[in-house]
DNA sequence: TTAGTTAACACCTATGTGAAAATC
DNA sequence: TCGATTTTCACATAGGTGTTAACT
């Protein structure tokens, strides 16, 4: 995981993520550094998105607390494919694994944006796992679907909970600081 | 070939591109629309251009005149594999297939950025070509080098000659009148 | 000088931010 | 009323234009 640091700093508050209709970026971003792949065999990187307990979370009094059970399980897509699949093992490991462009969403109907987005519920908590799974030649396997050649990677520190609107003012702040397109609600007192 | 009213507005005066350094755009771009794929078959689509003769071009007296012959066969990359191959044929067919994004440049040391890059050199006339090659499982083919089981089109109206700085005020004004990204120089008349 | 190339520039498209107001 | 969601907005990043002037 890259940025580990930066993932602490909101983990340590309790991660937020904004859902939108149209779909939001993860700020931070997911971003991985692989290694002891085969060069030259061939593999597909996704990110997948899970629940982590089945519980609405709410937040009061300045805490996050659980509420109530969650509903059944959600229709909607909660896997995103890495632009560059499938590709090499020397592909993956020249340099960091982005997704910077994953998309999260709460809309259900976009589900047919295969890959595009993923379908999330506000005010569940979840966290996000790496797949990486070699491509055996005659399986295709271009859906991405986790296979029995699959190592899945999950890092607690990305764990976060989706909201339509951030909760904890100490989130905000974390975000306003560290994402360059929020730079227009910086204070600019002593900055550089 | 998609747009084909466009190219062929362009085409009246001798289509110029523009290339340089870090790269350009075409205007127009390439985009086709694909049939006659098997839909479950695996295709890659790929573009390259190629020297239409082996003259220099000027601009001379408002024309554009032969003048000398070309150098030896010069080195770089020719050719531009569309970001989604390979893919299904239903895929391909489903909608246009664009190149909006395949740079020119005139920049030699970009060959490394495989892929990236159509190094071409200034002053010379080209012909782009599609090509959509099926991809065999076992084959790989990801390199996009056109095999033997590849359909190649070229479009005349799509020919144009590589140039550092526009030479024709009239296709000057034609990039200006229906690229958006020109708008800034369009005369506001009687626009809107 | 001349012709071709390069770099800096103003202006544009396109899209990612949280804030605030409106809506559900 | 209240909490959650959606929409609109000013302000940012990121990068695609031809023009102009400098360079070779």
């Amino acid at each position: 995981l890259n940025n580990y640091p930066l993932w602490a700093k909101f983990h340590k508050h309790q991660t937020e993520m904004i859902i939108t209709k149209q779909g939001r970026r993860m700020f931070p971003f997911l971003s991985f550094n692989l290694s002891g792949l085969n060069p030259v065999a061939h593999y597909s990187v996704c990110v997948d998105v899970v629940l982590v307990d089945q519980h609405h979370w709410r937040y009061q009094g300045g805490k996050w607390v659980q509420c109530g059970k969650a509903e059944g399980n959600m229709p909607g897509n909660r896997l995103y494919l890495h632009p560059d699949s499938p590709n090499t093992g020397a592909h993956w490991m020249r340099q960091e694994v982005s997704f910077g462009k994953l998309k999260l969403t709460n809309n259900k109907g976009a589900s047919n944006n295969v890959g595009q987005m993923i379908v999330l519920q506000s005010l569940h908590k979840y966290q996000p796992r790496l797949h990486v799974t070699e491509v055996k030649e005659g399986e295709v396997g271009e859906d991405g679907h986790p296979s029995p050649h699959t190592h899945t990677f999950a890092f607690p520190e990305t764990q976060f909970i989706a909201v339509t609107a951030y909760q904890n003012a100490d989130i905000t702040q974390l975000k306003i600081d560290h994402n360059p397109f929020a730079k227009g609600f910086r204070d600019n007192f002593d900055s550089m």
